[in-house]
DNA sequence: AACAAAATAGCACGATCGTTCGTTCGGTAA
DNA sequence: TTACCGAACGAACGATCGTGCTATTTTGTT
């Protein structure tokens, strides 16, 4: 045993994910997550030092949590087209599985800290830019004519899905995102055979 | 004359959408609003009566401005392929010449509110609602064969462009999000002959 | 110029924010 | 048993939040 607070942080931070895709991460307090969790302030606090910290470790936890459910089940796909249509039906599916309760936690991250300089925003942007930079590598080795605009079609489309998931309780925005990703891939690669 | 509290009022929604598309319409705070002009916390106040008010009069004088920005400036274009390309070619001006200061404020206020239930999100849920249901019916007068289609990718794509500028700090979004509409209109439409 | 009404300021409240401090508890080593 | 150390706690800090009250100033009407 090397020490228990290890343990704590790591179930402090999944429960600061959740309430973060839903409150934002400024909107994640820690008195409430204290609460949560049936904690003191202070115990929980003296696991991160400053709420930066605990903001910038929630990401961290966030980008493994989106890791071990979208990118990584991926990786048995072959590269290129196959490893795309992986990447945006796990993608899609997590939005609407719930990976994240109150819906993309990057999205909500972006928007609030978009304008807000500093080590969070650093953060979030890259890993953002990194799924980005995934995606249009692989578009890349799919053959596509301009990888970075499929790339960031691909991510227009997880925005536009979740929005419409979210806000406009709209889910036949999966539907769409999923029709309009497939389009772009039918011209390079036919679409998967259906199963049998 | 019948009261200078509307100039006040008015006054203060201005700041109120510049501030809340930075910060957020949570982070749009009370006393802050007061200082940056130079009134009262309580004269401020008084205007609204609670800050539920001021964040639905904030939402409505968004939609103001993007309707004096964007819709209007557009119905001078024939309906059909021409405003779809008016829609998005103003939409895309308004971002990069900074309509709102913080970036998109309804992509700002979807990600904050999707999951806050209340008249707030209802009101932003609406006006959101509204721009979409003004696409696709332009898509459709257009002749688009999946209108609500096309109507989520415009959308999805101004989202795109906002996030890759805001959060990003590429600019080359606003390109990409162009190419991709026309990529869609050229179908139905030749896009717009060069200037002479 | 006087007056009523509207608009703004001043002040204080309870709550909650992030943060600090001193303390207590449980387990490990000597 | 005793000494120790990491982990969690409870209480409190100053600041700021939204929100009421009560003056005071400004405005429009006579």
């Amino acid at each position: 045993m090397i020490g228990k607070a290890a343990n704590t942080r790591e179930a402090i931070l999944q429960r600061a994910v959740d309430l973060a895709s839903r409150e934002g991460l400024e909107g994640l307090t820690i008195g409430r997550l204290a609460s949560d969790l049936k904690m003191s302030k202070s115990g929980l606090f003296a696991h991160f030092g400053s709420k930066q910290d605990l903001q910038l470790a929630t990401v961290e936890a966030a980008a493994k949590r989106f890791l071990e459910a979208v990118i990584m089940p991926a990786q048995s796909a072959p590269e290129g087209a196959a490893r795309l249509r992986a990447y945006c039906e796990r993608y899609l599916n997590c939005l609407q599985g719930g990976l994240f309760p109150g819906g993309c936690f990057w999205a909500a991250a972006a928007a609030e800290f978009d304008d807000r300089p500093g080590p969070v925003r650093d953060a979030v942007k890259a890993a953002v830019a990194a799924w980005l930079g995934e995606l249009e590598r692989q578009a890349a080795v799919a053959g596509l004519d301009a990888p970075a605009d499929f790339a960031f079609e691909i991510y227009a489309i997880g925005l536009g899905a979740n929005a419409c998931s979210r806000l406009l309780d709209d889910r036949g925005g999966f539907e769409r995102a999923r029709a309009a990703i497939e389009r772009r891939l039918a011209s390079v690669s036919p679409p998967a055979p259906a199963p049998a």
